[in-house]
DNA sequence: GCTGTTGTTTAGGTAAGATTAAAAAATTAT
DNA sequence: ATAATTTTTTAATCTTACCTAAACAACAGC
């Protein structure tokens, strides 16, 4: 099966991804205001995205990427990386410029495409902003998957070596949670 | 006014450049074939098109771009032949494996980004297929801006120094117009 | 000047993705 | 616990761009 997904879609998916990397799920109302959108039109998108199987959508909580979810979204942002190092390395744009074109261009090419681009501008490792650039395989530096909290299960014994949010109610949050680094 | 035109738009105004270069005016099966739609789809487009002042559309004869819409499609050919030469210098395409990404690539930046493109490239004048790339002000090489064959007043001199068509029977039509190079 | 073929337009419909406004569920405050 | 507020969903509609089928022009041959 040809995995065609839209322009739209990988834009939800990418916002779907960070949020919950920073709340642990994507609220209808988080989604759309980073998408600039009515809170009926993700609702709509959030079905639509569960009926492929992307994300889990529980009414009325929010939204959860599934690992196939997380693995499409990885490599939008892996891409969306990539083009901003070209754009401020090759192109010379100041690095506080270069989102607009990598918004764009996050959507286009496929794997080949973007392991080319890769090795055209010298694997790096982050981005212009710091931020890590996920490999091939959508890992990220350090050989460690980005995965849901939730998706974790209570038994499982694991480090908590940074988070990627540092507003303080979320660390409180994890204080709550007995967790700590 | 913010120059807002869609991927549909500029498809259609590129090739619409490329058939009223060819055969003086861009037919509504033509431009069908092209972009692989529907003649009754091509007849909607033209309308709003013409609506923009980009084409003029005679009902039942054809497109004929206007100036501005024959900028907006230069540009896009630039782009695409810019990126065309990226991939296969930069990203180590085979020449005849790049375009399918370079029409995807053609819709994104603006002047600057272009600009920038070309200056990282070295300011090439053909794309890996021999194609000229019009520079950053709509002209072709030899500084020969491309105009309609209709725009020409019957009073004006001018030199035919090529011709981008050589197909036979259109040769044999500029014998009859007494036009030789 | 008719007739038939070809090319174009009209009319009605579909699909994706968005909107507004109203209803329903969840949360917060009293 | 109940009332008030916030958030989410539903329902109906809009826009863009496309399709199919039928009606309509243009032009060729006779």
């Amino acid at each position: 099966m040809k995995n065609t997904v839209s322009i739209s879609q990988e834009n939800y998916l990418k916002v779907i991804f960070k949020l919950q990397n920073e709340h642990g799920i994507a609220s209808n109302q988080s989604i759309a205001e980073k998408l600039e959108a009515t809170p009926a039109a993700v609702t709509g998108m959030l079905r639509k995205l569960a009926s492929l199987e992307w994300v889990e959508h529980t009414a009325y909580h929010g939204a959860v990427l599934t690992p196939t979810g997380q693995r499409i979204a990885t490599a939008i942002i892996r891409k969306h990386r990539l083009w901003e190092v070209f754009l401020v390395e090759k192109l010379k744009f100041k690095w506080d410029a270069v989102h607009q074109w990598a918004e764009e261009l996050e959507h286009i090419g496929d794997n080949d495409f973007t392991d080319r681009l890769d090795a055209f501008l010298g694997c790096p490792s982050t981005d212009p902003h710091g931020d890590p650039i996920p490999d091939a395989n959508g890992d990220w530096a350090g050989n460690e998957r980005v995965i849901g909290a939730d998706a974790l299960s209570p038994e499982q014994m694991f480090t908590v070596r940074g988070v990627s949010n540092s507003a303080s109610d979320f660390l409180r949050h994890l204080d709550t949670l007995n967790i700590h680094l």
